[in-house]
DNA sequence: CTGAAAGCGCTAACAA
DNA sequence: TTGTTAGCGCTTTCAG
């Protein structure tokens, strides 16, 4: 083992070189160079091995392969990625208002799945609806030189976004469309779904029906709001302001605000039917219903579908998204676009679908429900 | 923060060249080298700035930051950590089950939250109790050369995470013991909150308490396994092995098998409380005694807490574990060690919460038992 | 205080 | 087929 090439003039080393990981800073991990000496050959043949380029005899690559077992040698990604022509760090991230939400972590297993495929990291960041924090975390993914990135964005911290665009990073928009961006976007069909969902309880008889949703900043929720208003307005019933409470934020508030419904009007302008235009505001809803005992008297759908929606009494009918199929569809169009398409940006439209569950299959009953609410 | 816009360098040098990027790799971005080129100052100064060094005269230090700007320079992270001194890639790896289920994807945004204030990003990979895929996550991490590793291991492959930790790699393992390492590790009382929820039937005067869990390939199934008989025992009950379905995976199989408690044996010996060791398990059997109407009249406790566990009739008393405590935790312990501390490996013992809501609360009726799933 | 040179671990381009 | 040289973008070392 005596294979000192004589030309490494590295000056750090000493003692047995051979054995011995050159550097501390790697955690004792071998470089290439370490696996060089051993199997006693240059630098490129290893990296050829290790890349499994062609073109390198049998007999070489054994030796190599040996000695890169022998010191348990795995190349360093990132300085592959540094050097290497097309300079792809095999990482994506995503950003997402929060990867402990049921819908983005469905939709962030998805991406993982096709990443993986694709032998790249998914590097994840919740920003928490707070466009700095956005800005942030995607910030410090693209410091890192992620070869794309799938974004659920806030609303507001876009024009960052731009011009990581413009520099040409892939950039995928999940969840929000953001028509400033020129990039593909994965979408639910917002409005559609939200339409769906309000004309299901007009054909069931009901003429007031109340909207309650998420913070009007939020495009879904703007969106989701005009369907209830166009699908009102297909019905012929007229919207009374009073029945809309937008601007929610989070169970708590959603809970209150259905309440106030049922308390803050005036006797029999009650709406009999409420349609809840997103995951939170519906569980608290429910929960409002609940202490009101009007559950199976007030007809309920929720958009955005939520585990268990359908052990709850009456069961809870929503429009479901299809996270996972968000995720899967904008993973495939960021790896398409990492891999050279050039086509123009595209917009994808997810599907909803209603599941009818009983809550949304009440019919109006005023006057009972007037009587129960006083009792 | 100077409020000084720095257009003082306007019309010094220059040309097309000092604005164009000198590298198409970098997708159109500035490098150190524009960025000093501009500011007509060394690329080190630049680093200086940058870094935010001290001994950078003020003067210097406002040509620079403009040159920035102007350019919109970002430095390279992966450049950096090739170079730095201490290696740090202020990246740091999650390695779970499954990023989608409530438990991790909560312990994944706890361990964020740490994250982002050490100014780390964090890559998230799901293993899916597959041992191969853990290792290939882990090693697609570490190839990386994140700074620390924090692993919910699947059970087998840790050989591989071992020499990792030899290497000097930090490691903390969450949610399943792993004798074999030694690393921090943070738990959740298993055995112990097994035993308090069958403690709690057996208080409330249950004599045939059935175990229904997950897979006892996974350590922490075999844990509650073991707290449940030991509670058995404490409160002088036999155990009847017949009562006892581990190996379920997923809610159908849970659903089968509490279905079969109540169709496969005699009459007069089917359990009249059921524990369920996991979360999926728990909503399976709930699912069952619906089907059989014994929600009402079969006591059920689960372990680990579920959304909306609340909002069931009756409501789901659950043994809770703290996902967000043990993340926050987990990253802690990860950051101390990744910040140099060398103490002795610790084990972490976070608390599970008995939540009373209902189901867990319900006393024997045996006779009312037979005749309702008789009718 | 400032900057030139060296080199982290690797791949690209070009010898041999 | 193999190896040598250069250099990715940055930090370190060390000389001005």
């Amino acid at each position: 083992m005596s294979t000192e090439t004589g030309t490494a003039g590295n000056g750090t080393e000493g003692g047995p070189a051979a054995v011995e990981p050159a550097s501390r800073r790697a955690r004792g991990r071998a470089t290439m160079k370490d696996v060089a000496r051993l199997a006693g050959v240059g630098i490129k043949t290893v990296s050829r091995v290790v890349n499994r380029e062609s073109g390198v005899s049998p007999a070489m690559a054994v030796r190599v392969e040996a000695a890169v077992r022998e010191l348990g040698y795995r190349p360093d990604a990132g300085a592959s990625a540094l050097r290497r022509a097309d300079g792809r760090t095999s990482a994506i991230g995503v950003v997402v208002d929060d990867v402990a939400n049921p819908f983005f972590a469905a939709l962030l297993r998805a991406v993982e799945e096709v990443a993986v495929r694709h032998g790249t990291v998914v590097l994840a960041g919740s920003a928490d609806d707070d466009g700095s924090r956005e800005r942030e975390v995607a910030q410090a993914f693209t410091d890192r030189r992620v070869d794309g990135l799938i974004v659920a964005p806030s609303g507001s911290a876009v024009d960052e976004l731009g011009s990581e665009v413009d520099r040409g990073l892939p950039v995928v928009v999940v969840d929000r469309a953001v028509e400033a961006l020129r990039v593909d976007q994965v979408l639910s069909t917002n409005e559609l779904g939200a339409a769906d969902a309000v004309s299901h309880l007009a054909a069931h008889g009901h003429r007031r029906i109340a909207f309650l949703g998420d913070r009007t900043s939020i495009p879904t929720a703007r969106e989701r709001l005009a369907g209830y208003r166009q699908a009102l307005a297909a019905a012929g019933l007229p919207v009374d302001e009073r029945l809309v409470a937008a601007d929610l934020h989070g169970e708590a508030s959603a809970e209150g605000a259905a309440l106030a419904l049922f308390t803050g009007l005036p006797d029999g302008t009650w709406p009999t039917a409420l349609f809840c235009a997103q995951n939170r505001v519906t569980i608290g809803v429910v929960r409002a219903l609940r202490r009101l005992r009007l559950e199976d008297r007030v007809a309920v759908v929720g958009f955005d579908d939520f585990p268990l929606a359908d052990l709850l009494q009456p069961g809870v009918t929503v429009v479901a998204q299809d996270p996972t199929r968000v995720g899967t569809t904008a993973a495939t169009l960021l790896f398409a676009r990492i891999d050279g398409r050039a086509e123009a940006p595209r917009t994808v439209w997810v599907p909803t679908t209603l599941l009818r569950r009983g809550s949304g299959e009440i019919r109006p009953d005023g006057a009972a429900l007037s009587a129960a609410a006083r009792g």
